[in-house]
DNA sequence: CTCTAGATTATCT
DNA sequence: GATAATCTAGAGC
């Protein structure tokens, strides 16, 4: 796909490692932002001041009040204003009553848009994460799975709507880092997003779910390419 | 392996 | 009052 080969060439907005993702990074066409982020690092700083951390594997691309599968289809709303607001702060929602979604608002200046992280493979000592996860009657997750899906990642990094609006270009509760180079065209897969039947086949049906191809992370298979 | 039901509540119609 | 960018356990093949 063509957006995932122009976000290749590039290392525009990566900063050095272990620094927050500036600003100018998530000011870009949100498909190609959602490309960007495959790879990057999710940093959660806990209450008690640990850190967790994993890189993102899966996102899906959300546009403004044009795009009927997006939270922003009927305009701003108290539970959409994130959305509407500057781009690199967390926009966290409840869905089904129980699960906190995790969005990086994000697109060119003057529209509006946000990437869904889908699914994360945690890097690093995962004891906090399989504290929230993993259950004393069963056997331990296999690390892959502990935020595998949206509703896993809000799950396994304590997210609630507390922390919706927050900024992820500075380190204090979550933030986003650079971890590597932008993955290559042939690593990533893409295919429609996924429980979003009700916006009709139009909008459903667009490839705005990308993903590293083949990763043990993913909330589920890619479309054969 | 696939399929289905049930959980649970803020938000919008 | 209905719906929702989901997950899990349990039943059936």
């Amino acid at each position: 796909m063509t957006v995932i080969a122009a976000v290749a060439a590039s290392d525009a907005g990566r900063g050095p490692l272990s620094r927050p993702l500036a600003r100018a990074f998530f000011e870009r066409p949100v498909d190609e932002l959602a490309i960007a982020l495959l790879g990057c690092r999710f940093v959660r700083r806990w209450p008690e001041g640990t850190l967790s951390a994993g890189s993102i594997v899966e996102v899906e691309a959300y546009g403004g009040p044009e795009d009927r599968a997006s939270h922003a289809r009927s305009g701003r709303t108290a539970r959409n204003a994130t959305m509407f607001g500057p781009v690199g702060h967390a926009y966290v929602y409840r869905v089904y009553g129980l699960h906190h979604c995790l969005n990086v608002v994000g697109g060119e200046p003057g529209t509006v848009g946000a990437v869904l992280v889908r699914a994360i493979k945690p890097e690093g000592d995962p004891a906090a994460i399989r504290a929230r996860r993993d259950r004393p009657d069963r056997p331990p997750m296999a690390i892959a799975r502990l935020a595998s899906g949206p509703g896993n990642v809000g799950r396994a990094f304590g997210l609630d709507l507390g922390l919706d609006g927050a900024d992820l270009t500075d380190p204090v509760s979550i933030w986003l880092e650079a971890n590597g180079r932008p993955p290559t065209p042939a690593t990533v897969a893409h295919g429609p997003r996924i429980g979003v039947a009700y916006a009709g086949p139009a909008w459903a049906e667009l490839p705005r779910r990308f993903g590293l191809r083949g990763h043990a992370a993913l909330s589920r298979p890619f479309p054969a390419a």
